[in-house]
RNA sequence: GGCGGGUUGGCGGAGAGGUUACGCAGCGGAUUGCAAAUCCGUGAAGACCGGUUCGAUUCCGGUACCCGCCUCCA
């Protein structure tokens, strides 16, 4: 079997993968807010994630791993933006707006995430259906003094805990001395975190022994992963700025709560995303969703090959000059592994890149390897186990036909299932270039051929013109409007 | 201020204490109405200063620069 190693956040060491139970491996990953559409960074983790989902089910079979990710959908920019919708005149409810608000982020979500070629978890919580898991805890961690109440607030007792700061590497007095923030009145030490807060009647609120009220963000990772995983776990993952504080109090609550247990055996943490080499943020006016760029037509398979070239354990450089290159090498192996069977498996150096702490570039190297071997089925079957040349993700790609000078057309055409239409004039046009093409090579006059060619290139064509006949190619900025000179 | 990550050829980006990463771009050639694509060939590196070693880009220490976290942003 496949040995899997993996580096430890919690160890700062690479470690051999042993699960509790082979027989059902278990992976948590910290999921989104559900308030808005997911950014560019966003997908760091899914894309990461995914691949050792892939890898996790490959090495130990499908039904044999579970990954869960969950969905926030209680917290303040969704209260924020149900009361704006509220403010705007929406006659509906709170709790109806933000139902609709949560609802429709988590189709984005879901529709934007399919579109990178991400498998869907296992089991994709909501953290408002484990209200109740999560009131258990804190009562728990009260009885065992490990958290207080204080006017409708309980916090958790960050000193009762030892080992806090364990996995982030900080002591919580240089932590003190270091911090930025005002000591909320309630606190009985300023480290202390909120396990619950109180709600007002103008936002979302549960009862609980502690007053009408909603849960802090970092119990409900640590409810929901108990519930659907158990006390211990294998893999913990998240992006590495979740580190400290999310994963250093979920470590707390949940040891806390069940001091027998190891809580996550693993912790992984990816590194952040770059764009152009700044941070992305609103005020750099270098942000964008993921969403943005399929609009722009770079197709999800085109972001994923970009995410897997770097390690995830490094910041990530999100670049245009990247997506084009990415989408050359692209086109370059659809065209290769076109209407091939896949082999019964993937090639084992692919296997053995991504065992080794999970080190896609060098599976991609070892797929560059294998198409400039020619051997089509390898590189298909081993593609799709880092999750690219896969058919779901092929519709980007207008599978073009030659038209022979002859003026006939020969092999495959257009584009599979949807987004067809956008490509229907295609063929007529290159039929319409064939011909003249045909023609002037009997008159050595290329005038029309080039008034074609030149049209087409400035549509985001690409032509290709050779003796077997005439190929044309749309680029990820195919523009249709530009092609009407022709019709 | 505290903690963590990074610095590899023109660009992107891996592994390995001694032997070609790989891709893109470039250059030379084949092919081509032009061009593209394709094919063949090819040069190019390890921030800086020390140390360990027969030998380090790879291990250790220091310096510089960049980035992130410390604020419910993945």
């Amino acid at each position: 079997m496949t040995r899997i190693r993996l580096y430890n956040t919690k160890t700062r060491a690479k470690e051999d993968v042993a699960p509790i139970d082979p027989a059902n491996v278990r992976m948590y990953v910290c999921g989104p807010t559900v308030y808005d559409r997911a950014h560019l960074g966003n997908a760091r983790p899914v894309i990461v994630f995914d691949v050792l989902f892939r890898l996790l089910r490959h090495v130990y079979g499908p039904e044999h791993v579970t990954y869960v990710r969950n969905f926030t959908d209680v917290d303040d920019k969704i209260n924020a933006e149900a009361q704006r919708r509220k403010a705007l005149g929406d006659p509906r409810s709170l709790e109806e707006l933000i139902r609709e608000r949560t609802e429709e982020t988590i189709g984005w979500y879901h529709a934007d995430m399919d579109a990178l070629g991400a498998l869907r978890p296992t089991l994709e919580p909501r953290a408002t259906d484990y209200i109740g898991q999560m009131i258990g805890m804190i009562a728990g961690l009260i009885r065992s003094g490990h958290a207080y109440a204080k006017d409708g607030h309980v916090l958790f007792r960050v000193r009762s805990y030892a080992e806090y700061g364990r996995l982030s590497g900080r002591s919580v007095d240089d932590m003190i001395a270091g911090a930025r923030v005002e000591v909320a009145p309630f606190k009985e030490d300023p480290m202390d975190f909120v396990l619950w807060k109180p709600s007002d009647a103008d936002l979302p609120g549960w009862e609980s022994p502690w007053g009408r009220g909603r849960p802090g963000w970092h119990i409900e990772c640590s409810a929901m992963s108990e519930e659907l995983l158990g006390t211990s776990f294998d893999i913990h993952g998240g992006g590495i700025d979740l580190q400290f504080p999310h994963h250093e109090n979920e470590i707390a609550q949940s040891r806390c709560a069940h001091p027998e247990a190891d809580f996550a055996k693993v912790w992984m943490h990816n590194e952040m995303l770059q764009v152009e080499g700044k941070k992305m943020s609103k005020s750099l006016g270098n942000f964008f969703t993921v969403r943005d760029l399929l609009d722009k037509g770079i197709p999800g398979e085109v972001i994923r090959f970009v995410f897997l070239q770097t390690h995830y354990s490094k910041p990530m450089d999100w670049t245009e000059e990247k997506a084009r290159a990415a989408e050359a090498t692209l086109r370059k192996w659809r065209g290769l592994v076109a209407d091939t069977e896949p082999a019964p498996s993937p090639a084992p150096s692919v296997i053995a890149a991504l065992a080794d702490d999970l080190n896609t570039a060098g599976a991609i190297a070892e797929l560059h390897g294998l198409a400039g071997a020619g051997d089509r089925a390898a590189l298909k079957r081993s593609a799709e186990a880092v999750g690219l040349l896969t058919d779901e993700l092929s519709r980007w790609e207008w599978q073009p036909r030659i038209v022979a000078a002859t003026g006939r057309a020969e092999g495959r055409s257009t584009a599979r299932g949807v987004g067809e239409s956008r490509f229907d004039c295609m063929d007529r046009i290159a039929q319409k270039l064939a011909d003249a093409r045909t023609s002037a090579l009997r008159s050595k006059d290329f005038t029309e051929v080039d008034r074609i060619k030149s049209i087409l290139v400035s549509a985001g064509v690409e032509v290709r013109m050779s003796k077997e006949g005439v190929q044309l190619l749309p680029s990820s900025n195919f523009d249709p409007a530009k092609l009407e000179a022709l019709e």
